[in-house]
DNA sequence: AGCACGATTAACT
DNA sequence: GTTAATCGTGCTC
């Protein structure tokens, strides 16, 4: 897809991410990721989210509480939270609801179509299928490290932040239980809250 | 100071 | 299907 296709719509606001988890979770299916590297955009569609909310969900990260890790998501929505995890791999959050209350989704896949012959360059003997399509993968090609734990998604000169999508039908999307939470007891093992567009429909938002 | 584990990935058998 | 890679984090001593 040529790059003057591409149109660019509103930027998602603090209101946006001021909501339920699961809520912002499901709505950030079809929004557009932007990351702006050396005054270029990199970037896609989202396909795949999970929803992490509060103390008592003992799958968060902030089942520990307030901890240095854990600080930005006890802070205001619209925020980056960037953690590290198996001593390589970066996986890129969104702060949501309200400070003090910790909560975020997690972004675990996009559908690239901005900047792709730098993430080309980045995920060199990768098929195209698998630059994005899991949470350290698409940090990795979007370059997302530390250096953005805490950015502001809002700030108007960000760059790092959302914009609107076309809104998803629930028949495009498909929630299963979280992945990764081998360790974690019920019900937050098998509670529902990973919300992935279906792959028919994946091909559809590719083609516009 | 030491330890076990992790919101993963890629390369195996 | 299994497992190594690799180190920050939070917990225990």
């Amino acid at each position: 897809m040529a790059a003057a296709a591409i149109k660019t719509a509103p930027r998602l606001a603090r209101d946006f991410f001021a909501r339920p988890a699961l809520v912002v979770a499901r709505e950030l299916l079809g929004a557009r990721l932007v990351r702006i590297e050396d005054g270029q955009r990199l970037g896609g569609l989202i396909t795949e989210t999970e929803a992490y909310s509060g103390e008592e969900d003992l799958g968060c990260h902030c089942k520990a509480g307030r901890t240095p890790r854990t600080r930005v998501m006890y802070g205001p929505p619209g925020h980056a939270y960037v953690y590290f995890t198996y001593g390589m791999h970066w996986c890129l959050n969104f702060v949501v609801e309200v400070e003090d209350y910790p909560a975020a989704v997690l972004l675990r896949a996009i559908q690239a179509d901005e900047g792709i012959s730098v993430i080309a360059s980045r995920r060199v003997g990768v098929p195209s299928a698998h630059w994005t399509d899991g949470p350290a993968k698409l940090s990795r090609a979007l370059h997302l490290d530390k250096a953005f734990n805490g950015a502001d998604l809002c700030a108007p000169d960000a760059m790092l932040f959302l914009e609107a999508g076309a809104a998803l039908p629930d028949s495009l999307v498909s929630m299963s239980p979280r992945v990764g939470l081998n360790n974690v007891p019920e019900p937050w093992k098998s509670n529902p809250w990973r919300f992935r567009v279906l792959q028919n429909a994946t091909e559809a938002l590719r083609a516009g």
